[in-house]
DNA sequence: CTGAAAGCGCTAACAC
DNA sequence: GTGTTAGCGCTTTCAG
């Protein structure tokens, strides 16, 4: 079986390439072609499953009509929803997704973007990672539409759509605080991100704002290289040297999930001997008793309107339209890990 | 900033686009081409950050070093591993992956197929969805390598690799009745696919091993089309039906993760009240507790695997090899939600 | 040892 | 209204 091309079209219909291309791309009226002669090239089209060669289209016009989204790492539960309604969104305006993970690599995500560079890949939806900086640049340079999400690189001009980071911790300092908690930990990692230092931002100066005072022993950075294991270990072992801590935000849900198996290797209590807060909502937090309160970043949201942009660069010609830097609201989840605390306790 | 092309190397180098082409290619040797002029040509190739296009390279060599990898749904814990180990193995061999989630629509299914098809695609990773048969059947003649994962289609002659579903299964259930459970409940998908139907083989048959009779009221099989809440709902009810149940299984990690909702909604306790066992592991198993016993999919093996044997079809002219169906062992994950029933028990 | 030239399948000026 | 033709950027046969 044999595959059949736009020439094989023409002679089948005794047409030329020209018309089956002007038909096929729905041009038959603006070309004023008989209705005639386009119904029987759509039949044989049809008939025979004739599909026009993408490979080749791309090469012609320049255009894949497809974006490359390259996140963090595949599989995660960010990532999951992110995917989805991105996919919706792109598939409504005839484009495809291409996925890379970089797993917060930095020669990872260098080699993915030289991969789809220049060529195969009309923009990029771009989930940062620091030491890209240049590669970004020269896709800008290049003409890629290029949209940062969920964090952006601070040296260069790009378009970025994220979560209000520092507000989305703040508020939910602001809830421990009110229910009486005063010995807050913090556990993050040791990326230097902007959305992570943000949320870091959001932990001492809320603290600040309460004037409670900031102690060192309370705050835990964790090396991104490390396993689950050594992370649940590490945390396990912070719980255990800071008993007077009364509750513990962590600054994104991977640490969340790692978090809770640690409490529990601590043989400690939610809520009762510590209270829990997680940026970054996920689908554990809503299960495990007694609900994990979270901010939950409004993936929908973020996804849709990272897409949007993108998608306004790719169809006008010179976008000549001012960078557009989008924050979007977290919400707060309340569940039953971060109760008032009883006037009596501690 | 222009696009550089290979015409433009060999200007820049005073050779002609023949030469370039060699020397990228690594042929410079066996074309015989003097050791300077290749030096001269790579040293300017890197100068000007000369990438060959992919897409004409494609279009001229028929070969798009792309592998399509089509699953049920992107962002699922089981895609999530998946991934990862088909997507390092593939980069091994000098291939990328295109992922497209079918969500288990058929006509998505087909869409993503035809999409990809004839064109753009070297070979195709299938997680198989019913009625793509027609589809799939087309890929073949058209000579693209297809290998099937998690599942196959009963009709049609594709090499596979999956899981032993009934074997899987029949562990659990043998782990069950030996500790001492006798009402056990079965909760499926109502979706027509082999290893949903193997895993349903699995519980009654082995049921009728231990000459236990199969109660039709211990069986829900839900809508795939369902949403969460209606699934928790779904099973919620079911539960509070079926209260003489000391055990239940679930055929499906994301019916397991509802079912652990809806035995809190039940106000049912584990394992007190009801044992709980779960066909593909999650993380959230291990978490909750008091940990969720699993039969567990040797994911990595299974992705390793399958990608082996597509790139053993990729990279062999006619393989006229006979077709391979493998399958792996799962393997029995004991944890706290099915302990051995104390015989005052019921 | 190196270059000229054909052609992968398609689109779009430009002819007629 | 429809066909001819020239490439898009690359690989590869065939000359030299």
């Amino acid at each position: 079986m044999k595959k059949i091309s736009i020439k094989d079209i023409a002679r089948l219909t005794g047409t030329s390439p020209t018309t089956v291309s002007f038909v096929l791309n729905g041009r038959a009226k603006e070309m004023r072609i008989s209705a005639a002669i386009a119904k029987k090239i759509l039949a044989t089209t049809k008939k025979y499953g004739y599909k026009p060669n993408a490979v080749a289209v791309s090469l012609r016009t320049g255009q894949s009509k497809i974006i490359g989204l390259i996140v963090e790492s595949i599989g995660g539960a960010f990532f999951g929803a992110l995917a989805r309604v991105i996919e919706a969104e792109a598939e409504k305006h005839g484009y495809r997704i291409v996925y890379c993970s970089t797993e917060n690599n930095v020669d990872k995500a260098r080699g993915m973007i030289d991969m789809l560079s220049h060529q195969l890949v009309d923009g990029y939806l771009i989930t940062p990672v620091n030491g890209i900086e240049k590669d970004v640049q020269e896709l800008v340079q290049h003409g890629k539409p290029v949209v940062m999400m969920d964090g952006y690189l601070p040296g260069i001009n790009i378009p970025y759509v994220l979560v209000d980071n520092y507000e989305g911790v703040k508020s939910g300092m602001e809830h421990l605080i009110a229910n009486g908690y005063k010995n807050i930990g913090f556990v993050s990692v040791d990326l230097d991100l902007v959305q992570l230092k943000e949320r870091w931002r959001g932990y001492t100066e809320t603290l600040k704002l309460h004037k409670l005072k900031q102690d060192k022993k309370l705050v835990l950075k964790l090396g991104y290289q490390l396993q689950k294991e050594e992370v649940i270990n590490a945390i396990t072992a912070y719980l255990l040297n800071n008993k007077k801590m009364d509750a513990v935000f962590f600054a994104t849900n991977y640490l969340g999930v790692s978090g809770l198996q640690a409490i529990k290797n601590a043989g400690l209590q939610i809520p009762s001997d510590i209270a829990v807060i997680c940026f970054d909502d996920h689908e554990i937090f809503g299960l495990y008793p007694p609900g994990i309160t979270s901010i939950r970043q409004p993936v929908e949201d973020i996804a849709h309107t990272a897409m949007n942009l993108l998608l306004s660069h790719l169809t006008k010609k010179e976008a000549a339209e001012p960078l557009q830097k989008i924050q979007v609201q977290a919400s707060f989840v309340q569940r039953g890990s971060t109760p008032a605390k009883t006037p009596v306790a501690q």
